[in-house]
DNA sequence: CCGTTCATATGCGTGCCGCATACACTTAGG
DNA sequence: CCTAAGTGTATGCGGCACGCATATGAACGG
């Protein structure tokens, strides 16, 4: 325990922070906690499948097929045969969001956002470009494989951090 | 969105370690994910009463009576009758941990503090300086009355971070 | 063809929560 | 006092979301 105070900030800050991405993304979606992350991974990676969802998300596959259910039930996913070319694969589903479902992705991260830089609303230019070094430094650490660097960025604004750019995709980048 | 790639990689974190955090200590706990904050804070504040409580965690006072059930069938909790002095309301309960509870409150700090200060390890202690002070900062915006203080502090080791140096007490000490 | 493997789906049980209500105790009014 | 309102705690009930075990249907090697 070299930095009590320090790690004691940033456990309190990831409680505040927490709380109030999972509170304002979950009303945006109009659902439980996971489907925020679901949505915005269907909106970066259209077409993927349940498995492939299920890992990002870290649920069972049982809870992600439930998971997309709900979602379909309200208009916002559907279920398309996966592969219309050469290697189809008929067991696949490809998921895709419907107009809505994108509608409420881009709402979700816009509630994500704006929780986020209101914490930030206050410092001074210079102290967030170090906070973003320092940031960036501690993702690099926590990125250990590629199953956790997609779990780690399941609600990340792709937008906003390119994946060129990404500490988290570059951290494990020679595993891909 | 003024600050969009810094905003994107402090929620990356914030997912990151919170994922993380919830689950050793859940499983320190040996329950669910409001056990260990409920621990903690009967830990550092003998003697709450079941509202009190309820208002910390941010659940129903319903839940709370639920929660104090199974740690209590744990045996971590026992319910004791409040105020034997003068004001005494026979109605309240007064909260405290068995000895078990506390080794086990104790295990929680303890695995939070591990994943906190992992994260933190590779930074140079000029940069682990800084991120103190802009986390004050962060913090200090969040703080915006005593409910909300407490109930981002509810995971908090206050050895590590004593009321009097806390900026989230701090910010709202004139409400108190 | 036939068995194995794999992706998806479903039956069932569980954990944890909230709402509405009941109960226990306190306090204020007549 | 005795009654009525108020407050802290507890319980009945239902729901959401998840996991485990298993079923269904498609792909592929032999």
């Amino acid at each position: 325990m070299k930095h009590a105070r320090t790690a004691n900030l940033l456990g309190a800050l990831t409680i505040a922070l927490g709380d109030r991405v999972t509170e304002t993304t979950s009303e945006s979606a109009g659902h439980g906690a996971a489907a925020p992350s679901a949505l915005v991974t269907m909106y970066q990676t259209p077409g993927l499948t349940i498995a492939a969802l299920a890992r990002v998300l870290g649920l069972s596959h049982a809870g992600t097929v439930r998971l997309v259910d709900r979602l379909a039930a309200d208009g916002l996913v559907t279920r398309r045969r996966a592969g219309v070319g050469a290697g189809a694969d008929g067991r696949e589903v490809a998921l895709h969001l419907e107009p809505n479902g994108t509608r409420t992705a881009r709402a979700v991260l816009h509630a994500r956002a704006a929780v986020l830089d209101a914490a930030l609303s206050t410092l001074a230019a210079r102290d967030v470009a170090l906070l973003e070094r320092v940031l960036s430094r501690v993702l690099t650490v926590l990125s250990t494989d590629p199953d956790v660097a997609d779990h780690i960025c399941r609600l990340c604004d792709e937008g906003a951090c390119p994946t060129a750019t990404c500490p988290v995709e570059m951290a494990i980048a020679p595993q891909r």
